[in-house]
RNA sequence: UCCUGAGUAGCUCAGUUGGUUAGAGCAUCUGACUGUUAAUCAGAGGGUCGUAGGUUCAAGUCCUACCUCAGGAGCCA
């Protein structure tokens, strides 16, 4: 009996006859024999065809099938351990469905420009392959993680009236006679209503970023799963953060192993994360840097220079460099909280035991990843974050409905937001953030 | 917005102190080959050197402006 079966199913039916239905791959031949590497979106076959087994049209048909052309292949499935995957399809017959025009993207190497403009043809390449299933099994393990926690799911809106954090980086429209709308930069602060009416919730959605910014870290659209929890504080939102984390790499590890080994990951440095993580305050943080511009000689510390890393001074946010050189001192992400209130959010609450620091964190990646969480225990006095607002700058009308949540009730609350791209390019080991997404949005980039 | 780098065949690149007809690999096409793994071997076709000016007997190469892309800074996840 033969039946239609995937690629990744194939050990399960060892001597048996079926029908395999993809893509063409790669094809080699000797003349006599050819192999035709079948891809069907779960994995990739070597189909053997063999001159004196098969009908004419069977083995002409290696000479008609281009590149990414779709086919279906019936034989016997054998063990081989040549094959690439351990099976091979010893093909009786080969029925085309359709050819394909001369593909772009061949086996050699190719540029970045080439690529982001062939992306919804580069996702069939075996390392975006592997990259999406990696990202699924994030997303899904995100999912799950919060699940089993009693969390419940908040869908924040996407239009949203107001921004979160000053108005540089929105992306802005026109709203029918309500006048302008903006796309959200983060569901937090619906969260935080979602928190008071749930209790423990997660907003899971795009965000859009309308910063110039053109780096590997950095997309105009990306996604963002942000908690929110009421009655937690600080502590716990770090403790969240890591047992989280921890999560995520062990799911990923457990169960897309093939694909890590596609991506040649270093599986050794992923193992190794599970909580505790290395938690330093701001002050620590600040005493590495320190350390490290006056352990530096003026040779070296010209370089720094010309690469454009500024000297840090206390009191100062931490650049992109200063994260590097932090998380360089970890192998494990590492927790910064107590960041100054002055270079944080307006949301944030302060540490009535150092008022001039607030109740925030960062996760930063290793490997020179950079920031994956950001987080914070969020103002809940009433009169505070008024005042915070109009110290901002900010529109008090536009915040009202958000004030409201400290005057009903209001209590302790934490979260924090997670880079969804940033995560998965870490746990891949790739080089740049616009491979995780499958059509990236970057600052030059809106096609395909 | 600022700093740095790059645009040469469908793709990835080489092209010397400026010098005659701009090269290679892959892809495409033709042929050979019964166990290939980015198969191999032999052959063929394929170019407005990013755009516009300029210097020169002579420009892919030098100069100016612009365009596009990439990496980084700032900001952030």
């Amino acid at each position: 009996m033969r039946q239609d079966i995937y690629i990744e199913d194939l050990k399960q039916h060892v001597g048996k006859e079926v029908t395999l239905r993809g893509w063409l791959y790669t094809k080699r031949s000797s003349g006599k024999i050819q192999f035709l590497d079948l891809r069907d979106g779960t994995g990739i076959c070597q189909c053997v065809v063999m001159k004196n087994q098969v009908d004419e049209a069977t083995f002409g048909a290696y000479d008609k099938l281009t590149q990414e052309s779709a086919f279906a292949a019936t034989g016997t499935v054998q063990e081989a351990a040549k094959a690439p995957g351990g099976f091979e399809l010893f093909t009786k017959s080969i029925e085309i469905i359709s050819v394909a025009h001369e593909y772009p993207i061949s086996p050699k190497e190719h540029g970045v420009e080439f690529l982001m403009e062939h992306r919804h043809l580069w996702l069939r390449s075996s390392r975006q392959h592997a990259i999406q299933k990696i990202r699924h099994e994030v997303v899904h393990a995100i999912r799950n993680f919060f699940d089993e926690r009693g969390f419940n799911m908040l869908d924040a809106p996407i239009l949203t009236p107001n921004a979160a954090e000053g108005t540089s980086t929105l992306f802005e429209l026109e709203y029918f006679d309500e006048g302008k709308a903006y796309l959200t930069q983060s569901g937090q602060l619906y969260g935080e209503a979602g928190a008071m009416a749930l209790g423990k919730v997660y907003v899971f959605g795009p965000t859009f970023r309308a910063e110039k910014s053109k780096t590997r870290r950095h997309l105009t659209e990306f996604w963002m799963v942000e908690p929110e929890v009421a009655f937690m504080d600080l502590a716990g939102d770090m403790e969240l953060a890591e047992e989280f984390i921890e999560y995520i790499v062990q799911r990923v590890l457990k169960n897309r192993r093939k694909e890590l080994d596609t991506l040649e990951r270093d599986i050794t440095k992923l193992e190794n994360i599970k909580a505790p993580f290395p938690k330093l305050h701001y002050d620590e943080a600040a005493e590495i840097l320190k350390n490290y511009w006056s352990e530096m000689n003026p040779d070296e510390k010209k370089e720094r220079f010309a690469s454009g890393h500024k000297e840090f001074i206390y009191g100062d946010d931490f650049g992109a460099p200063d994260e590097a050189v932090i998380s360089g001192k970890f192998d494990k992400p590492v927790m910064v909280h107590h960041y100054p209130s002055a270079v944080k959010a307006f949301y944030m609450k302060r540490d009535p035991n150092e008022p001039d620091k607030a109740l925030a964190m960062d996760m930063l990646a290793p490997e020179g990843y950079g920031e994956i969480i950001g987080g914070s225990q969020r103002e809940d006095n009433y009169d505070l974050l008024l005042e915070r607002i109009k110290s901002h700058d900010l529109p008090v009308e536009a915040f009202e409905w958000y004030l409201d949540l400290r005057k009903y009730g209001s209590v302790p609350h934490a979260g924090f937001g997670l880079g969804v791209e940033r995560t998965v390019a870490w746990i891949c080991g790739i080089e740049h953030v616009r491979e995780t997404i499958p059509f990236p949005r970057t600052i030059s980039r809106i096609w395909p």
